[in-house]
DNA sequence: ATTGAAGTTGAAGTTAGCTTTAGGTCAAGG
DNA sequence: CCTTGACCTAAAGCTAACTTCAACTTCAAT
């Protein structure tokens, strides 16, 4: 153990499971500050550990890292989230939340309907047209979500 | 209207919805095959209209185009799905749908709870660490899913 | 003083699912 | 015949979120 209360980037890739190079990553987008020693090396206080848990949250949430930037950007200070600015913005998540579920939800119920009636239109299908896209409305129209992948990209 | 009953890319992407690049790019996949004019031109028959509506369907379940491509191939002489194949097919998608509803359900119970506590825990909370992986189990350690996102990439 | 592990950088590579571009070819109307 | 719009190909580009690589440098221990 490091009698320093500052922590290496191995020490934090080991307690947050995220990456080394994830981390330095996250340095150079500005989402993840880091102090230098004197040979340049980067030195992280504890509190990123709760920085990086709020990353991660609002990954799993859904929200890309730029958003993740910005939210953290409007914090004053640009300070590690407090309890309090957790629970402001955390608040907006589960609106984000509900909507995917229920955009699945529906996805299942017209899957329930599809199996039974084969249909598979381009057009009137709610699986293969879940937004409703009418097939006039121009080429690029956009069907319904990217998915949570089962296998996404190896992490 | 052309006399013929085959249907030339663009009639296909302006049926459809689906852009003529990427139709070109489902054809270099082996996912949807066209005949060629003696001029080499693309000819679809009217089917490719079903059997886009099934890929788009897949998409929006969260299959990857080679999951799509696999089931496809799956069917007898790679046939266009029947009612019955698309049945058979869509029956496993369903437990799919609902394993990501349970997922996103899960996540926004703990987002509940976290409010509420403002632990933010990598180690403990249920939204930063929703898979339940222990800090020690090693870096890589997967995280949760790549959820729906508002925006996904331009389409 | 030496050595081996861990850290540093910038640049390039990865994956999925397409789109865009450049440089031609084909088909139909006038 | 000529023009115009739709089509063709191969290759490169795009986005997000990282990872990998090569070529050093620093640190802590012996």
């Amino acid at each position: 153990m490091k009698s320093s209360d500052l922590l290496t980037v191995g020490e934090v890739a080991a307690r947050s499971g995220v990456a080394a190079s994830a981390l330095r990553f996250y340095e150079a987008e500005g989402l993840l500050p880091a102090t230098r020693t004197t040979g340049n090396q980067r030195r992280y206080p504890r509190h990123v550990l709760r920085r990086l848990a709020f990353i991660r949250a609002a990954q799993n949430i859904g929200l890309s890292l730029d958003e993740i930037t910005a939210a953290l950007a409007s914090l004053p200070d640009g300070r590690t989230p407090t309890r309090a600015d957790w629970a402001r913005l955390s608040r907006g998540w589960r609106a984000r939340l509900d909507e995917q579920i229920a955009a699945l939800t529906k996805l299942r119920d017209g899957l329930e309907e599809c199996i039974g009636c084969g249909c598979l239109s381009l057009q009137r299908c709610a699986v293969s047209n879940p937004a409703d896209v009418s097939a006039g409305s121009g080429p690029g129209a956009a069907y319904l979500p990217r998915t949570l992948r089962v296998n996404p990209t190896r992490r």
